[in-house]
DNA sequence: TTTGGCACTCGAGGTGCATGAGTGCTAAAA
DNA sequence: TTTTAGCACTCATGCACCTCGAGTGCCAAA
């Protein structure tokens, strides 16, 4: 898109106040607010040829122009900078970034509750995605009879765990031989290539427990580390939105709502994004998807802006924010791209 | 409240009514809707002596009568009848009731969504009291050098665990010693019962580790057996208060949205009147709260209707919805009392 | 005590009109 | 060729005004 810098200055003039006054803007206030050297007619000229691109479009014949998701587009592409923030806008996050947490779960929440507050809009984090990492330990432990508890340990130190039930005759003892079995065979596999198959045959021939008993308590081994790479995702300052102008129809505050309670939606959604930006091998620090680009219900005047936290070398996750597409995109990626910094920080002070 | 038979009937007209129409009722259509034997003007004279009584309210002069808090108190309290759920109302929310879960947790949350769909409100679901229930085991499990992992077993089997840091150099050795030696002194002990002082003082005297490293996994010990009993509260369908009429200006529904976000004070309120209800040796299956009687910002609108489950005996937690105080109360009991009977069934069938 | 009747109230919803911020287009100026 | 001034046109918004109807309270008769 080969735009002169005339009409970049207008199309960016046009985001800007459009973002801090939320009304179409016409050729005459675009004058007022801003210093351009030609009048209004010719800005009316160029809005018209703007238009004409798909970069503005017209709620209606005698409105000013508004961005279209493509103008908006743009914008994020090749007009607007990114600033460093202030220090006291600095400091205001850090005030809320809690040091004393000591498991990743906590950190992101922490994060998203800081990002959602200092945004106004909603944010959401993702758990790390674990399927690649590594499983170090297995542990089942007796509850009581006919209760364990399966303690999953990967690499990069996340722990899961699941309440299971087992034989109600297992006794401790023989509950160890079957953990210990277990455990010889899956540590150090990635959890990609750890299957039923492979857990089952090769625990069986090392223990002498009988084959019944042995196998529901495989089974819920095999499903307790199969559930460890399950995809958590935290939504947070879901009613902030209601505060909006861009919500103020129920109805679309209605169905955005609506599709945020679908919590798979929009994690299966943002997983998606950072899937194709890998396989485009892209490795920006942040994305960002607008109105319709996001195919989701109810979303069409929202945008995602997502970033990526690192928990090692190997696994990551993502923390972003959902807010109206009208919004002050720079700002909001460098408050994101801070908080991504704060969390990458904490994570290592835990895992030193 | 010494109301006599026709009032009794007025009232209860009302109430049914409003609640069905969402609609201010008048003398005229309440005698189209319903078979009185007396005219208008009579019912008009009633009304004004329940309006006096403070059982109805007129929204403005020219308009129909509602309920106030009172009159919905009134009629709650000893108008109401409670039925069965039909047959195939029953058949709906045990198909979506699902028996395949293993864990309390799961159990409050798919009974919640349950609720939160057949009735259309918001459910809340609250842990479990777990402040005097015993710990029955405490195993503190090495993960990695410096990072272990405390599980405390609770009597009713509830597990909980935190991923704790430990000094690096102390080996899986000491740590079991640590470990046995502190779970000899607080197993049986209830959760209340436990303080830093004597878990430390009872575990020094019998493991030979330096003390400075002891204290640091006690501590981190004694958080994490402090935190099992915390109350978690799990919200679900907030989204669906904004297709009620009662919601329809966006600031009320920004009101209550942003005071349930705030999950502590729901938490707390429950707990709250659970108590109450305790302290007073009520012993009701479901307890009742109405508009104003909630004292929180934004819910003057709403009633919470609650049921307690049981863990075992002795261990109790809540469940219920916060709903519009012009719902149809009978249905919505029964609802709960059915889904509450559903998850004492489930909570019985995993601890046997 | 009940009822019919009547005057009164007031919100909801519809119509009409003025306002003003916007537009596109054209013809003249640069 | 580009820019600009001017002009006719559009249309959402807000206000004033009106009507309608469902409600009320009260009074006098049954």
């Amino acid at each position: 898109m080969a735009l002169d810098d005339r009409k970049k200055q207008v199309l960016q003039a046009i985001v800007d106040d459009y973002v801090t006054t939320y009304e179409p803007v016409g050729s005459k206030s675009l004058i007022e607010r801003h210093d351009f050297t030609v009048s209004s007619a010719t800005l009316r000229n160029e809005m018209a040829e703007l238009e004409k691109l798909g970069l503005l479009e017209k709620p209606h014949t005698s409105a000013g122009r508004i961005p279209s998701d493509k103008g908006y587009r743009e914008y994020v592409d090749s007009l607007m900078r990114v600033d460093d923030l202030t220090e006291s806008e600095k400091k205001e996050i850090e005030e809320r970034i809690s040091e004393s947490v000591d498991e990743v779960t906590d950190i992101l929440k922490n994060a998203a509750d800081t990002l959602s507050e200092t945004t106004g809009f909603v944010s959401l984090a993702l758990s790390p995605r674990l399927q690649g990492s590594y499983l170090m330990q297995l542990k089942i432990l007796m509850i009581e009879p006919g209760k364990a508890l399966v303690v999953v340990v990967l690499s990069a130190g996340v722990v899961k765990d699941k309440v299971v039930r087992i034989p109600n005759f297992l006794t401790n003892e023989q509950l160890y031989k079957i953990s210990s079995a277990v455990e010889r065979h899956v540590a150090g596999k990635s959890l990609d290539e750890i299957t039923y198959i492979t857990l089952a045959t090769s625990a069986k021939e090392e223990s002498e427990i009988p084959e019944s008993m042995l196998n529901q308590v495989l089974y819920e081994a095999y499903t307790a580390i199969k559930q460890a790479d399950r995809l958590d995702v935290y939504l947070q300052g879901e009613h902030r939105m209601l505060s909006l102008p861009d919500f103020s129809e129920l109805s679309r505050a209605r169905d955005l709502l609506g599709t945020l309670s679908k919590d798979g939606m929009v994690a299966g959604y943002v997983n998606e994004i950072e899937r194709t930006a890998r396989d485009e091998g892209r490795d920006d620090t942040y994305m960002i998807r607008i109105g319709q680009e996001i195919a989701l219900e109810g979303l069409d005047d929202c945008s995602f802006i997502t970033t990526t936290y690192k928990l090692g070398d190997t696994i990551s996750g993502n923390i972003g924010i959902i807010g109206p597409k009208r919004m002050d995109y720079s700002k909001v990626i460098s408050q994101i791209n801070f908080v991504r910094k704060k969390i990458n920080d904490n994570i290592k002070r835990i895992y030193e």
